[in-house]
DNA sequence: TATTGTTATACTCTATAACTATA
DNA sequence: TATAGTTATAGAGTATAACAATA
């Protein structure tokens, strides 16, 4: 007897899930980074210079985490603490040279990786393919929002 | 001016992978579980008993790591060590009846979820995403492979 | 009063290294 | 001598709660 189509699918999107994760980290790691960390970085990169709060709500972490994740990325040199302009209780946080040159190569390596995996995909097909994962994505945030909010 | 395709469609990979992280540890949190909890006593549910050496390959992190998960876990109810019955310097870490039941609902969830994502999906096309995934992964895994041989 | 960020504290996951009991 | 699992220790990520400065 077969296996039920929609789990083998889904298992294979979560082996997929796994690789992504370990081969993420150890490019990571190669720099000296850490997930949180990178995806701190990638998230001023993408934003530009942002206050603790702002970045809290971007990782989905509480301040306090955001305060860990800073102190060990400035004592890295890969960002600095500004003042805010005009609110005297908050900071910026901003990328340093070396931060910015950080992200840059990973925005390479990040193409690099775009094209080794789906180079090859003919274009058509990677269209569906694209539309079919923006679908499953739009579907399952539409999922998580319902759950939280059946459960507030 | 377009962005690159294939990075369009990494973009959104990413995404899914992002949200599919958040949806099963909030589902597993609400069980009173972690991740790593919960992927032990899955492998333990799929490959039934094991030695805690079994158990650190399969979730690719350190014996004493293992320890302290079962440790965990035991202290919830949901495994208890056995001795193994030839090696005595070996214990065998099995499900307990509270665990099967709990994994059993989880595989009740994953069918469900399944069946969310994919079930509107028309045959042809489910298949032919199943092969793109599977085809993915395969290439991510051999690039992975490839780089840890260089690397040693 | 509400908000921003920090200090204080604690828990989970993870690793390396040293040790015990057994093979 | 090698292997299985544990204790010891440490670092990273995360959370809640209390607090200071500012809005």
């Amino acid at each position: 007897m077969t296996e039920h189509r929609q789990t083998v699918a889904l298992d294979q999107l979560l082996r997929l899930v796994d690789l992504f994760s370990r081969d993420m980290a150890a490019r990571f790691e190669r720099d000296g980074l850490t997930p949180a960390r990178t995806h701190l970085l990638w998230v001023l990169h993408h934003s530009g210079p942002s206050t603790g709060r702002a970045l809290a709500q971007a990782l989905r972490v509480t301040p306090r985490n955001v305060t860990g994740l800073v102190d060990a990325l400035a004592s890295d040199g890969m960002v600095e603490r500004r003042p805010h302009p005009t609110d005297r209780r908050a900071m910026l946080v901003c990328l340093t040279a070396k931060g910015t040159e950080s992200m840059t190569k990973m925005a390479d390596d990040h193409r690099r990786l775009a094209d080794l995996l789906f180079g090859t995909l003919p274009r058509a097909r990677l269209a569906e393919f694209t539309a079919t994962i923006t679908d499953l994505a739009d579907r399952l945030d539409r999922a998580i929002a319902d759950e939280e909010a059946t459960r507030s």
